[in-house]
DNA sequence: TCCATATACTTCACTAATGAAGTAGTATAA
DNA sequence: TTATACTACTTCATTAGTGAAGTATATGGA
């Protein structure tokens, strides 16, 4: 049968689906950013020099869907980019005011996203259910 | 820190993201179908008279996204609808003969997605983590 | 120096999903 | 039986991603 073949696979895109769905709703009501462009948002936070590059390797994304990313977020105020001195290619990438406040605000929706997981999980498995992720990101990174 | 705080979610969306990107190379070289759409056909294989609400449903997606699905896939000449005779506003879907033919193309992929994920996890520790999904799941769809 | 190659970003056409608003058919209850 | 509410599907604008092909700018030999 092949419903039963795929198990593991459709139940990890279900669950990421329905929590990205989950996590949007509640950022959508607080700050009017959605959990990718807070990814992005949080990249850009981590490091002075980010470049776009930085943002697609972190994010495991394209290059050109971090082209649009950016887009939308320069429109909505959130970051601005500079030319890099050192290289003409490069952008780098930088919070504004509004765009810090956002990345502060996004935090009351989530920490309700982690307590219903906690919830769901139990405190003593998601550990190893973290592990058990990372070392799927690690494999599937190539 | 913000980061450490969406730890789990984003992991999860990472693993997801990058487990759907490979099973869609995968796929795309052997059948030319996607992972979206497999899914859909496998929903429709699995029920004498599924309709469009009962694919939403099965695979928690909006309505709209379906109508779009099902127009795909019927483009393809792997499924068809008829309307019912007792509901005239629903359609009731069905694989052709080459979408029976595609779904059985994708058990190549899938096995070697289900190797790798195996190999990354550990045969001993994927129930575990399948369970966790399933709580998820069941957490995220109210 | 100059040429080939690599790198950073961009553009394009396409798939896939959301949510809001709308159409049409069905069911219910006064 | 007729107004009302519910249900199944549709349409639309928007976000988010893919991969392929293209433009500049660096960079490392011959």
């Amino acid at each position: 049968m092949n419903a039963s073949k795929h198990r593991f696979f459709s139940k990890l895109q279900r669950a990421s689906h329905l929590m990205k769905k989950a996590a949007d709703r509640g950022l959508l009501d607080v700050g009017g950013v959605t959990t990718a462009q807070a990814a992005v948002l949080a990249v850009v936070a981590s490091d002075k020099q980010t470049t776009q590059k930085m943002v697609a390797t972190a994010l495991g994304l394209n290059e050109s869907a971090v082209v649009a990313m950016v887009e939308r977020l320069r429109k909505q105020g959130a970051i601005e980019r500079t030319r890099s001195a050192e290289d003409k290619r490069i952008w780098v990438l930088s919070l504004t005011t509004e765009g810090r406040a956002l990345l502060d605000q996004i935090n009351g929706p989530f920490a309700e996203i982690n307590e219903r997981t906690d919830r769901a999980v139990g405190l003593s498995e998601i550990d190893l259910v973290a592990t058990a992720l990372d070392r799927i990101i690690d494999e599937f990174s190539k």
